[in-house]
DNA sequence: ATCGATGCAAACCTTTTGCATGCAG
DNA sequence: CTGCATGCAAAAGGTTTGCATCGAT
């Protein structure tokens, strides 16, 4: 999907459910956009929005953060920071992660093995997954090597 | 094991690292020990720890906290919390989570068929895995009911 | 024109830190 | 005794909120 449909359906995402189509709104999700594979804090995500829109406050990158995780749009990933990290949900791009616990440098890595361990788990504990996330801690190559 | 040898071999592991065995480390160990199913974040600990001793500190469960991850006595959970949650390391207890993203229960659930596909990530990312993580989101039966 | 969205600053909450005192080894 | 561990309070850092104003519809 092109960047510009993207940022197209995102905008339908907001104005059909009643959101306005603010400035601001656009900045963040171009930002988002042109960084895929970026996780961003809020405070990442304001310096680079504001390197286009310099007026932007902080409170309105949380106040849509938060929004864009309500609608699917971008959602949290929980690892071991001490602030909250955001992407986009862009379907067919979805991923988990490698950790290395020395240098915090995170791989991303696909996955199509787990379809049938999570049914499994479904008709065992009676839960309909949704979704999940795997993360692997470990010490990546050139930790090794020093 | 008992609980009584769990107290001591993490008591051991304390000495044997010249940390002190003192009384808040003691209660602290208890309460982790005593609600073993239990995810603590700092305050909630501090609660329990001062129905034994009303004169602990919360910086002392913070630091002590920390201190027991280092040590491998304890480690951090990654939820969507606000705050950072901790359980015991027991060995054997090694399991993962069902989060169900209606009403936020966590259900513990084992794996064990993890294995071929961590051999494969080890190969083809050159990444040394010593840990994993495994968070499956969905809706669980009783909320389904509703 | 209306009402949601924003910017700013203050408030909030969890976690960390500095310092004097206490206590395990 | 000695130096690590603690309690307290203050500070820090990320996030949220109140309020007046702005601007999308």
């Amino acid at each position: 999907m092109m960047t510009e449909d993207l940022l197209e359906s995102y905008k339908n995402i907001l104005s059909s459910n009643n959101y306005k189509l603010t400035s601001q709104r656009n900045y963040i999700l171009k930002v988002l956009i042109k960084n895929p594979n970026r996780h961003f804090s809020a405070d990442e995500l304001y310096e680079e929005v504001k390197k286009i829109n310099p007026d932007v406050g902080l409170a309105t990158i949380y106040r849509n953060l938060e929004l864009f995780c309500r609608l699917g749009i971008a959602h949290r990933l929980d690892f071991d920071n001490e602030y909250k990290c955001y992407e986009l949900s862009i379907k067919g791009n979805h991923h988990h992660h490698l950790i290395c616990i020395k240098c915090g440098k995170i791989i991303e890595f696909n996955d199509r093995v787990l379809e049938d361990f999570e049914q499994e788990i479904k008709s065992f504990y009676d839960f309909k997954i949704t979704d999940h996330t795997i993360k692997f801690y470990g010490i990546c190559n050139e930790c090794r090597e020093k």
